[in-house]
DNA sequence: GACCGGAGTGCACGTTTGTGCAATCCGGTT
DNA sequence: AACCGGATTGCACAAACGTGCACTCCGGTC
């Protein structure tokens, strides 16, 4: 029942209709923009229609992955803060370029972005992708370019669901979004982010509908997710959402927890054994993560570095997407 | 002597200099403007430097490579005539959207400028690839765009001297062109297109200086060339450029010789036997050419649709890329 | 130290592009 | 036939963009 097709065929600012004269007109548009260098006008007198179509024609064209995009910065003597990343811990590190005067919330904004059209090209056919949940995901799933992909899977990588709401919508919508970009089905993981007893999660866990989700985890092959900090400043989601109580946050500081990934806590060292609440929640067991192909983690804003630098310390990640301002930080502290 | 290094180094309009803070801008530009959607204004400010700045950088970025669109016709319900031209010629086509009303010098225009981005995603490094000449392929190489590759060679496929230069000028400046854009090799052919008595090219082919080109040409992975036609309309600059005379012209009317792929002729049916004047043309055997992996044959204006003809039944490309009108005309008659 | 040439920069202007809005089209319903 | 709502269009205006030109900066030369 879980399994829902994200089509794209109709749906909420359903674009592309059949072969269409619409999409016929866009590749054509499109081609002569980006191919042949004709402007706009000129496109518009050639398709006998008016500029302001041709300027729509090609947007879409755009959103819906029918132009594509690249910048390649030139392989291996790529810039610098990339590389000294990449020596130091073992990932491939993908800064995005922003100037410091820029506020948080921007911030968070344009690595959504490019978060966004970095993973696209990664996404292929008959792939099945881990998607956690949280704001960063949430902002780069507004950003998703569309890619026309077949039997491809998004998995909820863990429940939503607090003490006010079964999260849902929240969560779901992220999942749907990617569905939707890449015509792939979605499968969401309707339990709660944490079980108040480790039991009934054992219990749970031996459900068929939940074993089908976690079969589908462990045959991931590429994972995407943000990262939680306990440190100081704007506390992660998870922290302030509802889903702990001052209990649970007392057993996270006595434990050593700096951060988390899809729920799953860690300390600075990258160790996760014996961590109480990680036996309530319900995101994948690290070592079940750590065994995907591909991981992507997304961060934005320096005060995530503390929970970073755990993850990093944990090997959770195989591709880093940040700000410039926290690799600057990763590297220079 | 021949081998000459065309590097992106010190040259004619040499951009990308050491990995100085231009180009490292330029990267920067490039990635906020096509990954998180900045204005123009908004990069000059966070790197301090005017708009025009921004402008240029990004204009630089595209031409270098740094920046690469593709257009992609989804995949296999590409457009009717494509895909027509396909199963009854079988060769990729790539038709160049045109409308009727514009005038040949345009269309060649604009065939060519697809053409070159169509070209640039299949160059590869190590690759070995032979370059025909002519008014088409002059063209073409007037807009190719970067892309740094390695160990790559261009050469000449047939010679371009004639009775009253050497040619040397206008087939190396084409040659020169795609070396320069893709930083490779390149390989001139420095002899007449034909010679005056086959015996001298007997004499010539075992010269070791031209058993090298040779020896490249029979290792091309790729090869691209337009067609000459003999049909009516504008003449292609091989039967008008001072390289055959009266009587040339008069055996290629006895042999029924409907067009030429780099002065090499063939009739209506494909076939290329006997053809006298292919005894003194210094273009590859088209034998040796239909064994090249990837064969892209340009062309541009109906007139030519004759010798187009010709080249698709002697199987000579794999790979065609043809204006609207042509494309129609191939198939409707 | 004066001079020179080429590359890089910002300004100002004209061109090109994005988009809110009102009008129109079209398929389905009453 | 009249009506309705959503999608699509062109218009008009504002925003964003490209480029000739004059100026500056810098390294080499006399």
């Amino acid at each position: 029942m879980t399994g829902i097709r994200v089509g794209t065929d109709a749906d909420e600012q359903a674009p592309e209709r059949s072969p269409g004269s619409r999409s016929r007109d866009a590749l054509r548009a499109a081609q002569m923009y980006y191919l042949q260098d004709l402007t706009m006008n000129a496109i518009a007198r050639e398709l006998r229609t008016s500029r302001s179509t041709v300027s729509r024609l090609l947007s879409m064209a755009r959103e819906t992955g029918l132009v594509q995009i690249q910048v390649n910065n030139p392989s291996e003597r790529a810039p610098a803060l990339e590389q000294q990343i990449r020596r130091r811990f073992a990932v491939e590190a993908h800064v995005v370029p922003v100037a410091d005067s820029v506020n948080d919330s921007e911030v968070l904004d344009r690595v959504a972005i490019q978060a966004a059209r970095t993973i696209t090209p990664l996404v292929d056919s008959n792939a099945i992708i881990g998607v956690a949940w949280g704001s960063t995901l949430s902002a780069v799933s507004h950003h998703l370019t569309r890619k026309q992909t077949h039997d491809s899977t998004f998995v909820q990588l863990n429940g939503a669901g607090n003490t006010q709401t079964t999260g849902i919508t929240y969560a779901s919508e992220i999942l749907r979004r990617f569905g939707q970009a890449y015509g792939a089905r979605v499968e969401q993981f309707p339990v709660p982010a944490f079980f108040d007893h480790a039991e009934t999660k054992t219990a749970m866990w031996e459900e068929r509908s939940v074993r089908r989700i976690l079969d589908l985890q462990r045959r991931m092959t590429m994972a995407i997710f943000g990262v939680g900090s306990i440190g100081a400043g704007v506390p992660s989601h998870v922290y302030s959402g509802g889903y702990l109580d001052r209990e649970d946050l007392e057993t996270l500081d006595r434990d050593e927890v700096v951060g988390d990934v899809a729920t799953m806590f860690f300390r600075a060292d990258g160790s996760h054994r014996d961590i109480l609440l990680n036996r309530r929640s319900t995101g994948p067991d690290l070592d079940v993560l750590s065994r995907v192909r591909r991981r992507i983690c997304v961060v934005s804003g320096e005060s995530k570095i503390d929970g970073l630098r755990g993850a990093l310390a944990a090997g959770l990640a195989t591709d880093l997407i940040l700000d410039e301002g926290s690799a600057r930080r990763l590297l220079h502290t």
